[in-house]
RNA sequence: GCCGGCGUAGCUCAGUGGUAGAGCAAGUGAUUCGUAAUCACUAGGUCGAGGGUUCAAAUCCCCCCGCCGGCUCCA
């Protein structure tokens, strides 16, 4: 007689099942899309049976985690496909990632364009074969054994950090050490494509052997995967490389130095834009607005700390026997700020805000755009506060980059990052300046992840990334907290016991860097700026030359009322000089002919095509102000 | 910095050992036109820099610079 077991299925069904059946089957009745299962918690493939009474859900494909264990058979998969192409290949590690999956690879030459087409041909060819991936679960010296038979090194080198049971995953001939789950055979991927190859090291590690890393990614329909491929052609038409040239906003030049930003005018007016809105919005939040010096004296960068720390970072100049470091953060002069007084506790919190304009030597092959440079400004503020008031101050912080973030419709979240090898500064108050950071986002009820050992050599810090329209996430706004530098100038302020006591520093940036942060700008609108943010607000264009004088009254009106107006009054056809505009990305077009001639109006076009009645100018430039956002 | 790819006109790109090309942009002229491209003509290049091989190099080789995709790092 069959032994029966009791299991919960998903929505809390109970049934009664007879022992030893397997996962697949009961997936077959409940979600044919399952590709493996959660019992009692755990991930398991569909090949497990059923041997006692367990709670049991399944992983649809279409689940983020589905999603994950789709990617991660691909990327075995496609480990197989390299395999039997090349047999001397040696496997490292194949994991799925945020958008897909990879696998380094050691090869004795490097992998070409046609090398990748075998690939991809030869995995379709390994799906189509339907292979089922079968678990085994062996002794660590079994699986050393084989893969020594198989002269697969890394795998051995791996093997020997885990513990003394291990899993192997077989599919076809492919045997790869693994502990899965994965999905029920190889014919469960509908869809997946290769995508790049690059190098990359043993463990991450630049000492380490070299490594050649195939990225691919794996969807459960071929819709899915269309729709994905969209996704990044759409993200390579936003590229602020390519729109920050199109638009005419900045350049980098070769002659001027790489990672050096040359603002052209509309570059340099949006940033302006950005700036000024910062000045108030700062202004407003109790900050006071400083200005330090781009070269100070090698001695106190010493005494800071960073010729010890971020040497190897920073442009260094000699004038007539003294020594200068270019400045790669702000802090110094706004510590020498608040030396330049006694301070009382009652004189506290002091934030001081600067647009400083920072040098950093970031390694040549870091460079990107404006997404990563060597001569960046930075929101940047450093507050002093007694310690009993940090987490009002860090709150406070958080509401602004709430505010700010939100101005600009980006979504955001947080990470905590704690104390790095290299630092500086003692135990108990690193462990009090983590917890401050903590506590803080606590109170706010913020959800958050933790970088271990990601700190700044000064202090532990709070990165805040930001989630563009296209869901991509973005390193801007950042929170640190520290006690070591008011320690090393000897920062003191006189409280009400009458008694020197230190103050506590916080650096932070809500954009993080100008430059950044207009790269990140320019991708998540596309270059459409909203009106506040656009450089050219307005284009006035005529439709003959007979509207032009008429035409540069109204141009001359709207430059008078603040509009940020451009004319085009070229012998052009008109249908020529909407195109233009419309590629230059400008809000609003300002058609006039004849007829707003004779009415003393102007007839606006949207940059979404829609035509809007013709006006005064006097309302044009209200339907412009109303467009700012309410500060 | 490391691995790989790339560098030709302002931009996008063709040209693989034998006289540097196209489209767009620019300039000139014509056209005076109503919501995403009017027509014609003209001009524009030490083929990233330097060195080498060759009768001959944009093309092959070496080295340097820069850019791109990653790794690592970060605002």
């Amino acid at each position: 007689m069959e032994e029966l077991v009791h299991v919960t299925m998903p929505k809390g069904v109970k049934r009664k099942i007879p022992k030893g059946t397997k996962l697949q089957e009961l997936a077959d009745q409940w979600d044919k899309e399952a590709v493996a299962a959660q019992v009692d918690g755990g991930l398991v493939d569909l090949s497990r049976t059923v041997e006692k009474d367990v709670a049991i859900s399944f992983i649809s494909v279409h689940s983020k985690k589905g999603l994950e264990i789709l990617r991660h058979s691909a990327s075995h998969v496609m480990a197989q496909a390299v395999k039997e192409l090349f047999p001397n290949v040696k496997l490292t590690f194949g994991p799925y990632t945020e958008n897909g999956f990879y696998y380094d690879f050691d090869y004795e030459r490097t992998f070409t364009p046609q090398d990748i087409e075998l690939i991809e041909k030869r995995m379709t060819e390994i799906i189509s074969r339907d292979e089922p991936f079968i678990r085994e679960d062996v002794p660590k010296e079994v699986a050393i054994k084989k893969f020594q038979e198989m002269r697969e090194s890394y795998k051995i080198e791996h093997l020997e950090e885990l513990p003394e049971h291990v899993s192997l995953y077989r599919q076809g001939t492919f045997l790869d050490l693994c502990e899965g789950p994965h999905i029920p055979s190889t014919g469960r991927i509908k869809a997946f494509r290769l995508l790049n190859v690059s190098g990359t090291y043993w463990r991450g590690d630049a000492r380490n052997q070299v490594l050649q890393r195939i990225y691919g990614t794996a969807f459960p329909t071929e819709q899915a995967l269309e729709e994905f491929l969209h996704m990044l052609e759409e993200a390579r038409k936003r590229d602020h490389r390519k729109l920050g040239r199109e638009l005419d906003l900045f350049s980098l030049s070769e002659e001027a130095g790489p990672g050096m930003v040359i603002y052209h005018p509309k570059g340099a007016m949006l940033r302006t834009i950005l700036e000024d809105f910062e000045k108030k919005e700062h202004l407003k939040r109790g900050y006071q607005i400083v200005i330090g010096p781009h070269l100070l004296r090698l001695e106190l960068w010493k005494q800071s700390g960073h010729f010890e720390n971020y040497r190897d970072k920073m442009y260094f100049t000699k004038v007539e026997d003294a020594e200068y470091g270019i400045k790669p953060m702000n802090c110094l002069a706004h510590m020498l700020i608040y030396k330049s007084q006694i301070r009382s506790y009652r004189d506290l919190p002091l934030r001081y805000f600067e647009l400083g304009t920072v040098y950093r030597h970031e390694k040549s092959g870091e460079l990107h755009g404006l997404l990563r440079v060597r001569g960046f400004t930075q929101d940047d503020a450093h507050i002093l506060c007694r310690p009993d008031q940090l987490n009002e101050e860090i709150c406070a912080i958080i509401e602004f980059v709430d505010d700010v973030m939100r101005i600009f419709g980006f979504e955001f979240e947080m990470e905590l990052s704690t104390r790095p090898e290299k630092s500086i500064g003692q135990d108990e108050d690193w462990e009090r300046a983590t917890q401050a950071l903590r506590n803080a986002l606590q109170t706010k009820n913020l959800p958050y992840d933790v970088n271990e050992g990601e700190g700044a050599f000064y202090g532990p810090k709070i990165d805040v990334k930001l989630k563009d329209a296209l869901h991509r996430r973005w390193q801007c706004a950042t929170i640190q907290v520290d006690f070591a530098m008011p320690e090393r100038f000897d920062l003191t302020y006189v409280g009400s016991d009458g008694e020197k006591h230190r103050p506590v520093m916080l650096h932070r940036v809500i954009l993080g860097a100008m430059e950044r942060f207009i790269g990140v700008l320019v991708e998540h609108y596309a270059g459409a700026f909203p009106v506040w943010l656009a450089p050219t607000q307005a284009r006035v264009m005529t439709v003959t030359d007979r509207q032009v004088p008429y035409a540069e009254e109204v141009y001359r009106q709207l430059m008078q009322r603040g509009v940020r107006v451009e004319k085009d009054f070229r012998n052009e056809k008109l249908g020529f000089k909407i195109r233009e505009a419309q590629i230059q990305k400008i809000p609003y077009m300002l058609v006039v002919g004849d007829r707003e001639v004779k009415e003393g109006t102007l007839s606006p076009r949207k940059r979404s095509g829609e035509t809007m009645k013709s006006m005064k100018v006097e309302d044009f430039v209200k339907q412009v102000e109303s467009e700012y956002p309410a500060l």
